[in-house]
RNA sequence: GGCGAGGUAGCUCAGCUGGUUUAGAGCGGCGGAUUCAUAACCCGCAGGUCGAGGGUUCGAGUCCCUCCCUCGCCA
């Protein structure tokens, strides 16, 4: 039985926009979540990209002496850097002006032509003649219908535009929102969408009139070269353009469509639409994630606190990408509410759930194999129960229960709670060695010979148990989890160098306690350096 | 203005259809114990009128009404 799909999206990215902490969160949020599935044996498409194709872009070329070509190429190239810097490993990287994508996207606007779905109308709206554009009526209302940026009088414009039939959808709409609880999430979300949705729709234009002189950027109407496909209609095309050919067409339709609220109508309803109207089926579900704010302030360009790159950059340099991959996945807005990204709370996490945590747990069984056993896991025990009561004799499935509810949670797209299963088994076998205090049972070996077979039972439970929870870490922390394995020997990677490499064999036979990837007796584990090293609360923030 | 979410320990939050207790967890804080470990781990404590007021009920964070506040979506 081939695995089954999983098909992840973000975004593409506002090619103009320098990569920040909102892109970055996005981003993380669908590779942990791609790497869950990778490691559960999924066959995982992973896309990200960029949006290219916007007006601003061919102004802020110009501006720069720059074509709209070099200008994108370079910004896009930042959002790779910016990816590669936080350890995202995206399948593919579409760029909205990339033959591919514009090719197909006009080919989905023909058939929308051809059946009637898109059709030429009339499109009223208020045109401020010195900007060059078009208000909505909200806004032109606010301004008094005058220029909100010169004051003078707007002028009400009709001109000819291609229109999606939106309206058409919308019992269809309904329906799929009813049948299918899951297709948009968090549920306060889908609220917000169904009442928006019970208020009626109405078409939406599709298409930019062409203008004199305009440059060659974006796609034109099919047989309509007066008219360009409006940047909004086009990009949510790339989702479908990017694995429009044989080798990929598996991959569709989407599993999850990962997104800022911001714009999650386009894509829980336009989207959609778009897509009955292709006659293809609709993405299973559509996740719009609140934002980040920093240190407790909305960020905004006039407050000039925008979490860029360089400062996530900063961090990792000084607590490691794995350990800021780490807050965003398990202290982020995956909610409906928006979070908060604080140097204080960082460390904090940082400190109790790394260093102290998983760091600490790895670093104390690392060092009693080494000072008991050589550095090698020990021949005596099996991995079953421990030989006598210590009221811990069930650490194999307690275990095993961490791991189904690892599943179960991502299951629910719960990362942070999924992510805790890996800690608490750590915490559990904090608790296992206080209380079976393998330290004390080392000094008594010399006179109690048959106690050395209890003592090595205890560290291999430990150990096995370490290694069962890196695998359920692995998805926030690639980098870390990927060198405890080369440390321990145990890599289930197919090149133990490279966390991207893949696995040898799914969750399921990987993580079976005392199974065929289970620690083996004379196996050598080196001590190594620690995860994490305990950072000190006092020292000021990393600056970019 | 319309629709919606929410106000619970210092912080972040659990508490589904009302009655498991003297309202919970994690983090922080305080005290203790311990030494295998990264001053880590473990144990104990921390008294929050569950936004305000009123009501229903034998009994309400948990239902109803009014009010205050925060936030989201839309207009």
């Amino acid at each position: 039985m081939p695995p089954e799909p999983y098909y992840i999206t973000t975004p593409i990215y506002y090619v103009n926009d320098r990569p920040h902490i909102g892109h970055c969160y996005t981003t993380v949020v669908a590779d942990v979540a791609a790497r869950f599935a990778r490691l559960l044996g999924r066959d995982v498409f992973f896309l990200t990209g960029t949006d290219e194709h916007a007006e601003k872009v061919v102004t802020t070329a110009r501006e720069r002496g720059l074509t709209p070509r070099q200008w994108s190429d370079a910004n896009a190239a930042e959002f790779r850097r910016a990816f590669r810097l936080m350890e995202v490993a995206e399948s593919d990287f579409m760029r909205t002006s990339e033959d591919r994508h514009k090719t197909r996207a006009s080919a989905y606007i023909k058939r929308l032509m051809d059946s009637g779905d898109v059709y030429l109308g009339d499109y009223v709206g208020w045109f401020d003649a010195s900007q060059e554009e078009y208000l909505t009526e909200t806004v032109a209302k606010e301004h008094g219908f005058n220029s909100p940026v010169t004051g003078k009088p707007l002028e009400k414009r009709t001109e000819k535009n291609y229109f999606f039939r939106l309206s058409k959808y919308e019992d269809r709409l309904r329906a799929h929102f009813d049948a299918r609880p899951e297709f948009v999430l968090p549920e306060a979300r889908r609220n917000e969408v169904l009442g928006r949705l019970r208020q009626g729709l109405n078409d939406v234009p599709v298409s930019r009139a062409v203008k004199e002189g305009d440059e060659d950027w974006g796609i034109l109407m099919p047989g309509d070269p007066g008219h360009r496909v409006y940047v909004w209609i086009e990009a949510l095309c790339n989702y479908l353009t990017a694995v429009d050919e044989p080798e990929r067409r598996k991959y569709w339709p989407a599993t999850v469509h990962v997104m800022a609220k911001d714009i999650l109508w386009f894509h829980a309803v336009i989207w959609p639409a778009m897509l009955m109207a292709l006659g293809e089926p609709l993405p299973r579900t559509v996740y719009a994630h609140a934002y980040f704010v920093a240190e407790g302030r909305k960020m905004s360009k006039s407050l000039g606190n925008f979490i860029e790159i360089d400062l996530l950059e900063a961090y990792g340099r000084r607590y490691s990408i794995d350990a800021v991959r780490w807050y965003l996945a398990t202290q982020g807005p995956l909610g409906a509410t928006d979070a908060d990204f604080a140097h204080a709370r960082f460390v904090e996490v940082y400190n109790a759930d790394l260093a102290n945590g998983i760091g600490n747990c790895a670093s104390r069984v690392g060092n009693m194999i080494e000072k008991y056993f050589g550095g090698q896991i020990p021949e005596e025990g099996g991995w079953g129960e421990i030989a006598f009561d210590l009221g811990f004799h069930r650490t194999g499935s307690e275990v095993d229960s961490e791991v189904a509810d690892w599943l179960e949670n991502f299951e629910q797209f719960d990362l942070s709670s999924a992510l805790a299963c890996g800690t608490a088994i750590a915490t559990n076998i904090d608790l296992l060695i206080n209380r079976t205090q393998p330290f004390k049972i080392a000094k008594q070996i010399e006179n109690d010979v048959a106690l050395r077979v209890v003592l090595a039972q205890i560290l291999k439970h430990c150990a096995e148990a370490i290694r069962i929870a890196s695998l359920l870490l692995y998805p926030a922390m690639p980098a870390k989890m990927a060198s405890l394995w080369r440390a321990w020997n145990c890599s289930p990677l197919n090149d133990p160098d490279d966390a991207d490499s893949g696995f040898r064999a799914p969750l399921a036979e990987l993580a079976e306690w005392g199974g065929t990837w289970s620690l083996k007796p004379g196996q050598r584990i080196a001590k190594g350096d620690p995860l994490f090293m305990r950072a000190d609360p006092a020292e000021p923030a990393p600056t970019a």
